[in-house]
DNA sequence: TAAGTATATCGCAAATGTACGATTGATATT
DNA sequence: AATATCAATCGTACATTTGCGATATACTTA
């Protein structure tokens, strides 16, 4: 991509779209976001039992959904709390369905 | 990936919605199939045109989006016809909507 | 202040993705 | 048969992603 002389231009909205669907194309992210989906909000240790990777592994998914916007985090020490970032999940969620819906 | 001991298993929907999320994770992808979308047909020479990527680039993108399912070829000769695969089209679109619905 | 707990970040290796030019293959035209 | 056209595939270089263990950070509790 930055090897190319010319810079292509995408639309404000496909640059969001992708953010989106990089975001979602890791079955592991998907596994969490379903988790959350269904509890509003988890500590990264919850998610350290439930899914079979290292620690570091899954804090770095998480730090890329948080990237992406899907997810924010609240500190709540000792510990972190992670919740669905409502606004971007609509976001994304109108995003998606404009686009298949065209 | 492969280099895990531990083989995780992944839900069957889980596995589908990743493959189009990642299909749907480059721009250029996403600008080609909203080119397809708006005249629901196209030859690979029509992008080549529309998009300053590199013949070879393109049709490597083409092909994702064949494996991913999201797109058709049929051989017109000399040229080949693309076209939303409108099965798996809706079948994405269901994914998606009934993921963010949750 | 020392030790413990929860999580992020670093540094690395392997795998995957993206782009290119060159080549190949398949069909059509001369 | 020779040439031209369109598109896929090959080989290669570089970038990005994914995973791990080790380490750092931040806050609590003893």
């Amino acid at each position: 991509m930055k090897r190319t002389s010319k810079n292509i231009e995408y639309l404000e909205d496909t640059e969001e779209l992708v953010r989106f669907a990089k975001a979602l194309g890791h079955p592991t992210r998907i596994k969490i976001l379903n988790y959350l989906e269904n509890r509003s909000c988890c500590f990264t240790g919850d998610l350290v039992e439930v899914i079979p990777l290292a620690q570091s592994t899954i804090s770095q998914h998480l730090k890329e959904l948080k990237d992406a916007g899907l997810i924010q985090g609240e500190v709540n020490p000792p510990k972190i709390k992670y919740c669905i970032n409502k606004k971007n999940w609509e976001k994304a969620k109108v995003l998606f369905q404009t686009f298949f819906d065209k």
